[in-house]
DNA sequence: ATTGTAGTGGACCAATCGGTCTATAATGAA
DNA sequence: TTCATTATAGACCGATTGGTCCACTACAAT
């Protein structure tokens, strides 16, 4: 074999997904990808096939890379309660911190795409029902230790969790801070007893 | 004078409005836009101005018709919890509805542009804030009447409804129907007691 | 030195974008 | 009828879009 790859793949997946992240997928234009990424636009359809396909390709990485990750402290030694308000703050912190406010991939895919590309928003969904069920673990790891009501549904409550979480990216985009961000937070928390 | 309007500046409006609520701003397309409005495009660059101008006036127009009237059930004689009980299933009925998911346009739009357009990001601004303020009214009337916990702040809590509602918006545009949507608002609704 | 491969730069493409403008049709008032 | 006004259709504009393609360079193995 000759000459290895000068680039690598996984970095410009990262940077064509943070692109993405922060843009949005069609107002991401392929001269900003390939700015970003540092690939020629040459490379760039070699590479990952075309702008949906990158689009898709970027998806998973944020799954794998952002999602999954942070999803292991709510199996932690913490409560279970503990653990979900680690999971605010860290949010929170992720949606306030340096830099544009540019939400969650998932979510701003969602929003853009979900409603009239339906490969995009099967992956959506499925990304959508892993964090789910990452919140009902925790739910019902409550529920075993008497934290959390065990009569309630753990999996309506992981829901309410993720409507809140939404609709805190939502007011993040619109210019809402962390302390506010935070007390939104306590008070959703209210709701989980 | 002669020859009056032919079309009605008020309905071409409102198509326009339509238009950018199910697609976005950038993804409709003067020639979507003229098809919508059935006003050739001289015509709509006479009235409006141009696209963005007409984004602004989309974006009135869906306060002054859709957000401000439906507020009113917020001041209107049932208790303060059933009003905002009711509120919510006007917007579960609203997102839920024929036709595509299309969400909320003040929603939509402030995900879109919110953070690189800062002539909208202000209209974004004033509506959601008296949309907020409509709701601390409801809330402090219903601590007036000892149905809402008198010692809780009620901006803090009207900020905490319109995160739910936020996120009802972004869920049910991932596909949750209006049971799944009915069952967090009651779960949200326990927050505030 | 030659060859095969990995990657680049940029010319090129049809299509579409938002926007301008002009010629013309339609109409009411004079 | 004539004139002013309103509105339309569509030609036209420069810019940009996503995408293809090819000549070329850089390098490793032979």
């Amino acid at each position: 074999m000759a000459r290895p790859r000068e680039f690598n793949e996984s970095d410009a997946l990262g940077d064509a997904m943070n692109l993405f992240w922060r843009r949005g997928y069609e107002s991401a234009s392929l001269s900003e990808i390939t700015a970003a990424t540092g690939l020629s636009k040459s490379s760039l359809y070699d590479t990952f096939g075309n702008k949906h396909e990158l689009l898709l390709s970027s998806l998973q990485f944020y799954v794998e890379n952002m999602v999954e990750p942070s999803l292991t402290v709510l199996e932690e030694g913490l409560s279970a309660r503990a653990a979900i308000e680690q999971r605010f703050e860290m949010i929170i912190e992720m949606l306030c911190g340096p830099g544009p406010r540019c939400g969650c991939l998932i979510a701003n895919t969602t929003l853009e795409l979900g409603a009239r590309d339906e490969a995009v928003a099967e992956r959506l969904r499925a990304a959508q029902d892993m964090v789910q069920q990452a919140y009902a673990r925790a739910i019902e790891r409550g529920q075993a230790s008497g934290e959390i009501d065990a009569a309630k549904d753990a999996q309506s409550l992981a829901r309410y969790i993720m409507a809140c979480l939404a609709g805190m990216i939502c007011l993040s985009k619109a210019g809402f801070d962390a302390p506010l961000l935070r007390d939104i937070a306590a008070t959703a928390m209210h709701a989980i007893a």
